[in-house]
DNA sequence: CGTTAATTTGAAGACTCTCAACTGGTGTGG
DNA sequence: CCACACCAGTTGAGAGTCTTCAAATTAACG
């Protein structure tokens, strides 16, 4: 089988920048395009021995996305999985009345759509805050390799699992209590990037989905922040990158 | 192996009124006790077929709880799963400053604790709001079936996705808009009784919980309540027990 | 360099929280 | 049987927070 055969040819949408093919065993092998992959030790694959990985006989597009790429869209025929490797993807969920929020974010070794094993349809919309590469894995290689091999089994469920507690997290975290402390908490969970000088910083994103996430209004979202630049608890290194000073961020978020 | 082997013989705590035990034989065979028990269509056992039960040789406890009832706290010893047959239970997670929040609602049919077949701690608190009747299985049988069967595989993940997508709906359902909104959308999506002469009654729970649900304070809750009954868009037929206009209530929720 | 989009800020009003008092029901002990 | 304490629910008033609508400022881009 191949990609052709299930109708991938063509790319997801044009924000899809560029596609690398690549077979699994390149993935594995760690040919050079792969160098730097994290998919052996985060991904969904990671219990996987080599030779359960010759078992797949389909091509694993790796793809690279721009930042406000669309990997798909809520209700869009879910024949893939796909890995994050690099960057950062929010999920959407849209209200009734048209308005959105955003239900979680996801990180380098995380799995996406992971909906699409189990039903035809995606639940999310799912968007890259980011420049992301991402690997994308038809769902028949999934079911393939789950009846072939037992491990693939503890991964989805921890997978599962993952997603539960993230959102468990996400609702009493980041949706629980005044503004400024769902900032705060937001802005300590963040991916930290060490910047040159070796001092941790983190990329925040536009005022519309700050707010989308924590359940406030645009505005709102911008006060808080503008606030904690004023105040110095946060001072911004690049456009929208922060170091954080994390002791008094603590303090706010109620520890 | 029996539960006597598993440390098990105890009740789970004083709030348990009464422990019945019954083979999982029985159950799947429809013995008495068993009649009219959902497990088999709705619970995690829906797919087993009568010889993967077979490969179970450990009884499987049949518990009625009080409302109010903990059936386990967060941080406790994680060794078995529960079914709800009847009732209502409250996931509750606690923050930092001991303030709470309810993260999730589980109804017949349900699986609680389904984290005990991958950790050895159970994450959330599970509390009863009604009495109710649960089959608690130990995550040895999960394992076992596991094991012997693929279908159960299906189900734990169908299990482990319905619990993400419960999760993702009642943040953006329950935890965005204003708290009339929220209320107005809690009374919509609450399992209806069909009372004695067959209109639909909604039992409701206390202001307390109400609030810790929608994430506002118990006055709050109180106030939204009282007022939809003021204006009666819901009518008190027993304590705490509503008929609904549904349609003006979806109104308020936003269409 | 002009135009557009994103962010910030202001001010008024709406909403929610806090603290406090009041109500009605339940259970206990005298 | 009554007095009392206790608890959940309700209500009130003022303070505080967030939203809304609008305008000003800054950043981004062709």
């Amino acid at each position: 089988m191949t990609w052709e055969d299930l109708g991938w040819s063509a790319p997801l949408n044009e924000a899809e920048v560029a596609v690398r093919r690549s077979r699994i065993e390149a993935a594995w092998k760690g040919q050079p395009e792969c160098a730097g992959c994290g998919i052996r030790e985060l991904a969904l694959f990671a219990d996987l021995e080599e030779e359960d990985f010759s078992l797949i006989h389909m091509p694993i597009d790796e793809i690279l996305f721009e930042g406000g790429a669309i990997l798909y869209n809520a209700g869009d025929q879910a024949k893939a999985v796909i890995t994050l490797r690099t960057g950062l993807v929010k999920l959407v969920q849209y209200l009734g009345d048209g308005s959105q929020r955003i239900v979680r974010l996801l990180r380098p070794g995380d799995t996406i759509g992971l909906e699409a094993t189990l039903q035809d349809e995606y639940e999310h919309t799912a968007v890259t805050l980011r420049p992301a590469l991402a690997c994308r894995i038809p769902v028949d290689v999934v079911h393939k390799l789950s009846r072939e091999t037992p491990r693939l089994h503890r991964q989805l469920m921890a997978r599962w699992h993952q997603s539960v507690k993230q959102a468990d997290d996400w609702l009493t975290g980041l949706s629980t209590g005044s503004a400024r402390t769902r900032v705060a908490r937001m802005l300590l969970q963040l991916p930290r990037l060490s910047g040159p000088d070796g001092v941790e910083i983190c990329e925040l994103f536009s005022r519309e989905d700050l707010g989308a996430m924590l359940g406030v209004t645009t505005e709102t979202a911008s006060r808080m922040i503008a606030e904690l630049k004023r105040s110095q608890v946060i001072v911004e290194r690049k456009a929208n990158a922060f170091v954080c000073d994390d002791r008094v961020l603590r303090e706010i978020a109620g520890e």
